[in-house]
DNA sequence: CATTTGACGCCAA
DNA sequence: TTTGGCGCCAAAT
């Protein structure tokens, strides 16, 4: 366990409900700003239901992924008031 | 131990 | 506006 995942996780855990965070604003927290993908492999290698990761989503507003299905992560976004909008314009 | 991969992010054309 | 390419990081193989 590195010290980055524990972050990553505390971080991911925090996020309150009906919320989202972007990769790249974990990896700030994390404290390198620019370790958003370090982030999402984090995620990816971690498959503890205690970490809300269906939260974290790229920053042009895509969800990213999911453990199994991003269907799954999409439907809990919406269940928890996020409109998902794929709107690459940003 | 070294190399490859990937749930990213931003800039340029 | 859309597409392509480059940069950065950590984990897995």
């Amino acid at each position: 366990m590195t010290s980055f995942k524990q972050k990553v996780f505390a971080i991911v855990k925090k996020i309150p409900a009906g919320k989202t965070l972007s990769y790249g604003e974990v990896a700030k927290r994390t404290g390198n700003k620019k370790a958003a993908r370090a982030v999402g492999a984090v995620l990816k290698t971690n498959y503890d239901p205690a970490i809300p990761c269906h939260r974290v989503i790229r920053s042009d507003g895509a969800l990213g992924g999911y453990n199994r299905s991003i269907a799954r992560k999409n439907n809990l976004l919406i269940k928890e008031g996020y409109k998902s909008s794929p709107t690459k314009h940003i």
